[in-house]
DNA sequence: TTGAAAGCGATACCAG
DNA sequence: CTGGTATCGCTTTCAA
């Protein structure tokens, strides 16, 4: 592999100068440049990102920690990150956390020694004083889908809340009046919120909450199926079913079939997250849109700069709202 | 952030000895090595990778370049290769290539300007000349699901040939015979091979092909609604109909649907991949299971081995086989 | 087992 | 507008 050094003896020019031309950060005149930028194809040069990076203290890079690289929510959000970022000439460089406490410190220490020169964080099982520490040590982040009040500045979160009461509301304009809800963990935060926002909506329309309608999942698959199922078989009888997010709505939809319960006809399902195998569900599942990629590529802006100063970026937005996207899982309430 | 230099004089040793430690490459007496971890834990010492880099000319990165980034196929793919290097204390940078010849190609440049030590890559529309070049260029990298046969020791593949011939096989062995098929865009090689396998199978039972029962997508679910429909607009009635893959056979079942056309009853269908929407359809979807996590886990251990001479890696394996996963949208041919 | 010192390939400041 | 040069933080011989 050339060096500069190389390119800059066939140009007859100085390093500094060509340092100035791939940089293109001062004047060169243009004969100059012609010749070094000749001298450069010639070579086949390509800088060396790491002697770049220890020269100018800048990696180009920016580290992404996920939950899980698998799974239909993840991928949009590299997919977007991935995408500004490109264009501005960094790259992105990731990690799984698995939801796990002690995994998400490590990948965290490991993109940081990675020297990435900011971090998206995508985090659930570490604490806020966590956060908060790491921000005091001066490690440049931003955090998706978490709001610490006193990080506010570098939170960008989806309505929770909001998003949880429009989808118990639109169960309630239909006529619904017993409906039961399947939540995520309740240790985590949004799904806490999304709880809260159902419970809200309840209060609205004057239905009081039934304890024997609750069940607590683990946002996957099959925790739908057990909830349905163990719901059921409670004391209570309801004629709609709000998931905390479309996997367990779509596992509710499965055991639905095979107890025989016509969906939406018997009982209306509404989903979370619209993620993309939503509709292919049958009945074509009603759910709450998170608008995960605008949210992603809103994190990459703030990065972009608060980090790397461009000043041309879009302005920021913190908070984002969900809404809701209606197909056939739900229905109006009819005298059965 | 502190750097080598203050530990050493923390430690009261010498540079060396600090990087001596750091890498466990050489011998150190317990003592200086419990001076030097004192040292590096009192200042929070974190090496800087780009001094690393630059100075052992190793990156501890491999550049991974797939078609897209979202998408169910993908998530996996990234998922076990990341697991894998992770271990190993690599790290992983990605880029889209969005299968466009110039992206693709732009995207390599772009991760070799990282200085990879190794690329992992998903590409389908550069060229086989292209990449022949590009490893005679010394670029270290290994092929996803393309066979060339140059560049065979650096192949790992699916034997799609093997997965059309089962979809197809099934269909036959169900007593079908009129048999509708919906490719992948042909200039795509896995999409050309997987129907010579349906070829291959017709021929062993002795079906002759249909051209009225062919229709070319594109891999997209739009084309499977476009597919059916149009397949049933034509001259040739069927009772089966395989696709290239699960996108297009949802889309299939869709038209089906809307068509009022009994999945299976009256059309079985089969799909391609096994992706994890597949058991989301309805009646689950019937496929062909392709190991995309095997894969992608082989190829990282791939490089583990020939770029970063590990030995303790499992054997290499090139070439894996899919399978049929039988399911719900698939039956026995009864007398109508 | 340890230390000294020569790079690795760029950047960026200071002169001119 | 261009050149010289110190410097970034670490690895890696070579000697001791």
């Amino acid at each position: 592999m050339a060096t500069i050094y190389e390119v800059s003896k066939l140009a007859g020019v100085s390093l500094a100068t060509v340092s100035r031309v791939i940089n293109n950060n001062a004047p060169v005149r243009q004969a100059t440049r012609d010749k070094v930028e000749a001298a450069m194809r010639e070579l086949g040069y390509r800088p060396n990102s790491a002697a770049q990076s220890l020269a100018s203290q800048r990696a180009n890079s920016i580290g992404i920690l996920v939950s899980e690289l698998h799974g239909p929510f993840y991928g949009v959000l590299l997919s977007r990150i991935e995408d500004e970022f490109r264009r501005a000439g960094k790259h992105v460089i990731i990690a799984a956390g698995h939801s796990d406490e002690a995994l998400e410190r490590e990948s965290i220490e490991f993109l940081r020694s990675r020297n990435c020169d900011a971090l998206i964080l995508h985090v659930e099982a570490v604490s806020d004083e966590y956060l908060i520490e790491l921000a005091a040590d001066g490690c440049a982040f931003v955090l998706i889908n978490r709001m610490v009040p006193q990080l506010a500045d570098r939170c960008i979160t989806l309505n929770n809340h909001h998003g949880g009461y429009l989808a118990t509301r639109h169960m309630l304009e239909q006529g619904h009046r017993a409906i039961a809800y399947i939540s995520g963990p309740m240790w985590k935060h949004d799904a806490r919120e999304r709880y809260k926002g159902h419970q809200q909506a309840l209060a609205q329309f004057g239905v009081s909450e039934n304890p024997a309608l609750f069940f607590e999942g683990d946002f996957h698959e099959t925790s739908g199926v057990e909830g349905l199922t163990a719901l059921r078989a409670g004391a209570a009888t309801f004629t709609a079913l709000v998931c905390a997010n479309d996997e367990m709505a779509s596992g509710a939809m499965t055991a639905a079939h095979d107890l025989g319960v016509q969906v939406p006809q018997q009982l209306s399902i509404v989903g979370f997250d619209n993620v993309n195998f939503a509709h292919y569900t049958h009945p074509k599942l009603t759910t709450i849109d998170y608008p995960i990629g605008d949210i992603a590529q809103m994190a990459a802006r703030w990065v972009l700069r608060n980090v790397y100063q461009h000043t041309n970026v879009a302005a920021l937005q913190a908070v984002f709202e969900p809404k809701l996207v209606q197909r056939d899982s739900t229905c109006l309430l009819t005298a059965l």
